[in-house]
DNA sequence: CACCAGATCGTAATCGTTTTCGAAACCCTA
DNA sequence: TAGGGTTTCGAAAACGATTACGATCTGGTG
């Protein structure tokens, strides 16, 4: 004998009441919950989850799903560290828990979330590394999987999203230099199936247009998100006919690499060549510091909490104001190198 | 009507005949069970995870702890999303998948445990930043839980364990300077309950006596792991009596600031100062490239898996031969460092 | 005393699977 | 044809919780 029901007969009662007793529900005697609760602890009476979840048909799990390996995201494991935390922050007021899915860089994220939607152990999903066409969005939809994702994607289903305010990074990055003098910019794109490139790249096509500059096609960098990626990039840059005096990064992880290429190759950051990138615990101890962009990414995981809570139907009521789709502003830290 | 009654009913079988057609059970007629899985597949049937794990008393799920924020781990960017793909290459031939459990910062980890088993919905665990006492390792033991530790502890119940070969780092590094003729040498500690550090500097003081050197206490510079702590090791290194010509980190996550700090009080490393580390996708590409100890974190991941599978009953004797306890190597890659 | 309301609790159905057990059907052999 | 062995499958009992419903009891009121 196990579970509740030993419980309930070491205290010689239903387990219907046992089960009242500790889910704090009222029709109780107060007397009878206490000694309940008294022999749980006792006893250290946890509930299955399993037998909860299938009665009542929720787990209390929030899922983030991420991959594992960062040339596919280009992000660094600290920034999702620092998101989960925010997202935390908030699930736990509700009891509820997070856990990352992670998605093997060997496995087919399609396939992959399929399979996690059919474990069935989240009751609401974040996505990361949206893709141009993201067929993870159809599907949840379809299921009608409560979800919020991290980025925003062709594939929209209406879904609430939150992404970085690349326009904004671009807009404020090419005027940057193009008021500094600067007349050959080169943008670093990781390539991939990542969406956050085409967005950047595009509107940088347009912010340079607007001071009459356009954009040239040997001016984009296309490379893996990595430090070995970055380092190529200073290869490269020697070998086209206009070198840049200027450079773009969308990317955090690019940055070292990118450094340690120009120095072989007679470029110091901020002196021969600008650098204009993301700010991460890294880059603010480079030498010469990084000019970047920076965000709060605890808030950044508060806020996407609370947009996919409210699109729970069981928690919508709690979050009527977060906005269902939103771009997350960053803020150029000056550095010393551009 | 749902789930694999529904299927059941579409067939016109049993849904005792469906579960077995489904699960490859032998006692199935094989056009039948052709029948099933095209069913299945048409309708979009998965088995629902909470009614399975119920009856099965498993869920198919292997949890890595974690804690969010680094500067508890003092590990990299990259260092969990790697091991995290080795681990799952093991686990996918067994139909196991892995979450990731993510203990907040501002949660203390050993209740974030007993919350985590409760839930009930890992069939093993892999426990990482494993502290000098660790009550969680009782906990697990006697709530007979199988894990694995990534990391060693006082508190050891017996579990398998694997750790990188720090004391092999302390001897290989000692070794090194003293015969390229350094006698201060500084070591780098982030402070904390973590036991890797206890572990590490013992075994310094150990190599450092063999050579007739002890290891004088305010050579030992405690700070946390992260960029800032790095750097203001290099501060502290200046206003010290005899100042380490040399200084050996164990963590991955110190050097950038390190770095930073040492150019701002004028010192180059490899050559006024050497550094000895831990490498990393940015360490090699600083300047000067980081001499540092490398190690196969996938590997290290497979074989975590591994030890896990052979302390579950489920899958013991296909791991007969996984080593219970054991040391991680590490090999020494020279940069220019030190 | 009869009656009712409210508090408290037990009974039993239910969630969706897996798995044991035995029944039915079939083939083969003596 | 009887009997025995194989396949193949259905019925039903778990697994451990939640919850609707109804039963019992208490105390108060007319």
């Amino acid at each position: 004998m196990k579970g509740i029901r030993r419980l309930a007969e070491h205290l010689d009662v239903s387990i219907g009441t046992v089960s009242r007793a500790l889910n704090g529900k009222p029709d109780v005697n107060e007397e009878t919950r206490r000694r309940v609760l008294e022999a749980a602890e006792k006893l250290g009476y946890v509930a299955n989850q399993s037998g909860r979840a299938l009665r009542k048909g929720a787990t209390g799990v929030i899922g983030f799903m991420m991959q594992t390996g960062r040339e596919i995201t280009g992000q660094g494991d600290t920034f999702f560290m620092s998101v989960f935390d925010g997202v935390q922050a908030v699930l736990a007021r509700h009891k509820l828990d997070l856990v990352a899915l992670l998605c093997s860089s060997e496995e087919d994220p399609d396939d992959y979330l399929k399979r996690m939607v059919a474990r069935g152990f989240a009751d609401g999903l974040i996505l990361s590394a949206t893709r141009r066409h993201d067929p993870r969005f159809e599907f949840l939809a379809r299921h009608q999987i409560p979800f919020i994702t991290l980025g925003r994607s062709l594939t929209d289903v209406g879904q609430p999203w939150i992404d970085l305010d690349f326009e904004g990074m671009a807009e404020q990055s090419v005027e940057r230099l193009v008021k500094a003098g600067h007349r050959e910019i080169g943008f670093v794109w990781p390539h991939g199936e990542l969406n956050l490139g085409y967005v950047f790249i595009e509107r940088c096509r347009q912010a340079l247009a607007r001071f009459g500059l356009i954009l040239s096609e040997h001016h984009i960098f296309r490379t893996t998100p990595s430090e070995m990626g970055g380092y190529k990039v200073a290869r490269d840059i020697k070998t086209i006919e206009r070198p840049p005096t200027a450079l773009i990064l969308v990317n955090e992880t690019l940055v070292t690499g990118l450094y340690r290429g120009l120095e072989e190759v007679g470029l110091q950051p901020g002196r021969d060549i600008a650098i204009i990138g993301r700010q991460s615990p890294h880059a603010r101890f480079l030498s010469p510091t990084l000019t970047g962009f920076d965000l709060s990414l605890r808030d950044l995981g508060v806020a996407l909490a609370e947009g996919l809570l409210s699109a729970m139907p069981a928690y919508a009521e709690l979050y009527p104001k977060a906005p269902r789709q939103k771009l997350w502003p960053m803020t150029l830290i000056e550095g010393e190198s551009g």
